[in-house]
Order: C-alpha cells, then structure tokens, then sequence
DNA sequence: ACTTTATAGTTAAGCGGCTTTACTATTTTT
DNA sequence: AAAAATAGTAAAGCCGCTTAACTATAAAGT
C-alpha cells in the first residue's frame, strides 16, 4: 500500500520530470519558413522587440536578465540575418530603437504560432478537468512556485 | 466573470511559468565543500556515474542524449579535477569504466543532499493538500507530459 | 561654462557545453 | 585474414553567455 508521503513524491518526481520537458520543448528551435529556421532565444529576442516597439539594447539585456554586452551581440546577429534593424532613437543620440523587419515579423508571427498551436492543443486536454480540479493545481503550482523562488533565491547568495 | 477556458489559460501560464523556474534553479552550481563548487552537469554526470557503477563513455553520452564525442570531453575533464577515475575494463581493452573518486562521491553526496531538502521542503508544502487533490494534479501533469512528448516527438523531425 | 559622472552601446577574449568530422585502437563478423 | 562494427579521443567550430576595456553622447555639479 502506498502512503500519501509516498504518492506526493511520485508527484513531485513528475512535475520534475514534465518541467525539464517542457523547458526541453521550449528550446527547440522555430521554423520561420522553408528556408529560415531560428533558435528560441532568437525567437524570444525577437518577440520581445515585436512586443516593445523602440526598446534598446540596455532594455533589452535587463528584460532577459543578461548582460548589455550579450544583448548587444545578440542584436548585431539578427540585424545581420536581417530580422530587425537598429534606428537611431529621434530623442537623443546615444540610443538606438529597435525594430522588426519584414522578415522579422514573419518569424515573430511563426513563433507565436507555435506557441497558440502548442496552447490549443493543451487546452483541449484539459478542458477535460473540472474547475475546481484545476484550481487545485493552481494552487499547487504557486506552492511550487514560491518554494522555486526561495531556492533560486537562497542558491543565489550562498 | 471569468470562463473556464481563461482559468485554464492561466494556469496554463502558470504551469509554463513554475516549469522555468525549476528548470533554472537545476542549472544552479552545487557547492561541494568551501573551495570547490561543480556545475549542474558536472553533478549530473557524477551522480550518473555513482548510480550506474563501470557505465562507459558511449553508455554515458546515450544516458545523456549527446554525442560520445561531448560524453569524452566531459568524463576527460572531471577526471581531470579529480572527481572521476577512467579504468580499463578487465572484461575487453578497449572498454572504459568510470568510477568516482573520493572527491566524486563527496560531490555526489552533496547533490544528493541539496535534493534531497528540496525535496523535502515541497514535501512539507504538499501535504497540505488531500490525496485526491494530488492525484487530480498528477494525472494531470501525465497529460501535460504525454503533450510534451508529442511536441519534442513532431518538431524533431520537420 | 566646463569638468565630472552616468548612460548607451560595442568589441575582444574567454568559458561551458555542445556538434560534426576525422581519426586510432580494439573487437566481432563473415 | 579482411571487413565491419564498436569504444574512445581530438580538432575545429557554433551558440550564448561573461567580464573588462573601450567610445560616444548626455546629464549633473559646482
């Protein structure tokens, strides 16, 4: 027989295993078109351009979290694959605006599909669930979620 | 009012959101004792190595799902901090079998350890919940799962 | 006003973890 | 014994990041 302990680490074990998946799929890289595939960061950088119309390049860094210099880089790989262009901003200077080309926007818009398919699709599985069965998992995944932040926290200035 | 669909959607978010998290907070360093700390896949490979005694370098790369090429370079350089030994298999001469040293199993251990409170931790947070609830959560991260498993399985090979 | 300081962006070097390609050395198959 | 398979290594290169050093522009301090 097995004891509640027993099954909640099952669970855990699972959510585990699901969540390395899922961050597994979201690396994966986006078909643009027949020609064209981009990796996911790509992907992100670019939808957070199409999302924020003129972010720059310092912005862009502290959105996902890393350094200027890496943002920089990763703005002059897609300028040059010709996804988006760098316009000086009309304010000042020293900035510069991004935004998405024509082609640019055709991956913004792939990528999203995939997502909105991806969505589609779960949602239809479950749909299956009962409200109040989903609320409970709700609920749980913020447990979750708040043990996660506590460890990213606690693991960061250690 | 809030439909249904738009719980699901949120939580939907929500499940993506928590599954990042984990997956960041498994990309953290261990620290094995004051002066040395190992990253996730070190500790990852070390913990392979501990639980599947005499496991080769091809065994290790297929464990992993990467190249024996990126397996070798791996085992080469923790053999050479000093967490592994490469012995010659008494069975062939051409075979490998990877054991930990003494500083392998102190790492190891320290894995095990952050795991395990971890683990522990959500333990405690979980119990809250009643059995039904759990089990409403783990059938539903198997549905979660068996989606992700398609999407690894259909975008592999577009 | 003009010098100091802050801000935006770039560049160079290097690291971690991976891939592919090409290679050596043993086994196994035929 | 020759051919094919298997185990492991090495070299080169890619991706995405970091830090450090740098340029250029803008804002503040006195």
């Amino acid at each position: 027989m097995e004891t509640k302990t027993q099954i909640i680490k099952k669970t855990i074990k699972k959510f585990a295993s699901v969540a390395l998946k899922y961050s597994a799929s979201e690396e994966l890289p986006v078909k643009v078109d027949e020609t064209t595939v981009i990796s996911t960061k790509e992907a992100h950088v670019i939808q957070a351009i199409g999302d924020n119309k003129n972010i720059g390049v310092t912005e862009l860094g502290n959105f996902f979290a890393i350094s200027k210099s890496a943002a920089s880089q990763m703005v002059s790989k897609l300028e040059s694959k010709g996804f988006i262009k760098k316009m000086r901003s009309q304010d000042n200077n020293k900035e510069i605006n991004l935004i998405l080309t024509e082609l640019g926007k055709k991956a913004y818009t792939a990528h999203e599909q995939t997502h909105k398919k991806d969505n589609e699709f779960l949602l239809n599985k479950l749909s299956a669930f009962s409200l109040s069965q989903i609320a409970t998992v709700s609920v749980m995944l913020e447990s979750i979620e708040e043990i996660m932040d506590e460890r990213l926290k606690k693991r960061m200035d250690e």
